[in-house]
DNA sequence: AGGCTGACTTTGGGTTTACAAAGCCATCGT
DNA sequence: ACGATGGCTTTGTAAACCCAAAGTCAGCCT
């Protein structure tokens, strides 16, 4: 019952509810490797350093939230697998999991650093707040706005 | 033991060591919160709807990891208050904290929606990765690259 | 036919996060 | 002097998260 409470009361803030969807290690971890091209769970599993069960228990939930696709696939000669893929909405995270590390490596530096870059143009890439005429607002003038979504 | 290892083991990646810092719904409503100017505790507690004592530890973590700071203040004719103020490191996380209600609000829509726009043109806002340059790169024109920071 | 491998599931236990409710204490206004 | 805040702490409990290790099971490979 706390629970449901909480739940309803958070809903309004879409930020609370990214947040409870994402707002895990496991579940970054599993995202950050999926944008990398892992596809197999045993990939997963080696890769992300997670048990088995907790790999394959958040892969199942990402699936059924919509993040990632689970597929079957067989390579020619071989036993059919399963891969997973990120879908569009999972696609749209990983700027924030980018922005996530790039943060991290501002303002938690660790001896050797990993910087993000253009492959084409070798250009360092940072993650930016913009409007769509172009300008970088600073925070204060960033405004909410609140409005009823029309009705399909 | 598990948790020393695991923590040296993710202590290479900076989206692990960010997620490990923030990735809370405690932590995350309070900086929504502060974001927002709120700095006193009952406001805290009232605004995130969290219990006093998460708020409690949550802030103190918060300032211990210095996303915060905590200092007395007293208004004319008041006693002694404590006010929590973003810091730098603090304030950079705004934009994520942005980023994540905006995936929300798109791939996680309620019946009314909240949007970011830019105070002073009005023009909506979202958060993009680029290079210095000035390109937007798609995700597979963005590498990693590795690097010894310098020894100060 | 038997073993190996990939992709899990199961069991069991530890830590962290969160909640609810009550208590504490200094200080301010009256 | 005394009651009402503000800003916490304490206690007790439940759920979520994560780990380690072992078991399962279908299908290919020899």
């Amino acid at each position: 019952m706390a629970r449901a409470e909480r739940t309803e009361a958070g809903d309004a803030c879409p930020i609370e509810r990214s947040i409870s969807l994402i707002g895990r290690r496991s579940t970054v971890l599993l995202l950050r490797e999926a944008s990398y091209g892992t596809s197999r769970f045993d990939d997963f599993v080696r890769r992300t350093g997670l048990t088995e069960s907790v790999t394959a228990d958040q892969l199942r939930r990402l699936v059924a939230e919509g993040l990632l696709t689970k597929h079957p696939y067989r390579e020619p000669a071989q036993r059919q697998r399963f891969e997973y893929v990120l879908t569009e909405a999972g696609h749209d995270l990983v700027p924030i999991l980018l922005a996530l590390g790039s943060w991290g490596e501002k303002h938690r530096p660790r001896s050797h650093r990993i910087r993000l870059v253009h492959a084409d143009c070798g250009a360092p890439i940072h993650v930016e707040v913009r409007c769509e005429a172009g300008h970088a607002p600073p925070e204060s003038e960033v405004a909410v706005v609140l409005e009823d979504r029309p009705a399909t």
